[in-house]
DNA sequence: ATACAGTACTATGTAATGCAAGGTACCTAT
DNA sequence: ATAGGTACCTTGCATTACATAGTACTGTAT
């Protein structure tokens, strides 16, 4: 049997190709991940946002101001993090991030989520690298 | 010095705490990365979207049918998958997907970013574990 | 004193994407 | 005809990364 008509698609053929941004599935590739480096940098030892955006950089995770403190607010917000004003020599104070109680629990979690989706990635390349 | 008055934060100290959920970070976790273990799948061999899914799923990565789908046209609007229609013995026909040459330097490029990546987390985690 | 540079934190708007939910279309078997 | 299975598509929502602009505090040079 021949279609002739075939769903609507047939008449969108005429796609209007797109330029394909890697940077921009690298920037995707970030979204919530994020979370994870974040905490892990401040379960160390107490942190503020510049000294993390140092050590995000030393660590080749690229961040910039603009992701950071909303994300803090965000993890405060949620109660997996907290902070305390400290004074600084030069400049304005700073707000000194701990990890929670709950935030320890839920960097547990994302340890092991990260493990997880390592491993599945691990298993696909493996699997059909030898193209 | 003492700060009395510090930036507005102050007048939000009553922050509503929220629910985390670690499921949505999981969730977000996937954004943009999709692309890479599904242009692997597809550059294994031509395949048709619920076999992806289904592969996927042998992979540990639980992605939907509302997921795929746009993710297919968006890669085939970027030029780096194409498609060829077949009949299938029982039911509709398939689009029966493959990579194209662009879709291939790209999967290179997402395989070295992945690994940029796993190598800066499994740094982190080392360098901050022991907490 | 005043201006300026540096540090630290905040706020707004945009774009991208995962996902739920609902829909259309084709095929076979009853 | 009808029902059930298969395959594909669309809409709307929530979330998050990022660019950009702004506020506030400090020390130093003019």
């Amino acid at each position: 049997m021949h279609y002739i008509v075939l769903y609507d698609t047939l008449l969108v053929m005429t796609d209007t190709a797109q330029i394909y941004n890697v940077e921009n599935t690298q920037s995707q590739m970030r979204k919530g991940f994020l979370e994870f480096p974040v905490l892990l940098i401040i379960g160390a030892k107490p942190t503020y946002a510049p000294d993390i955006l140092k050590q995000l950089k030393k660590a080749n995770l690229l961040v910039v101001e603009g992701t950071l403190y909303p994300l803090l607010s965000r993890l405060k917000r949620y109660g997996l993090v907290q902070y305390v004003w400290q004074e600084s020599t030069g400049g304005p104070p700073r707000k000194m991030y701990t990890v929670t109680k709950e935030g320890k629990e839920v960097l547990t979690q994302l340890e092991e989520s990260w493990k997880s989706l390592d491993a599945s990635v691990k298993g696909l390349i493996k699997h059909y690298e030898k193209n």
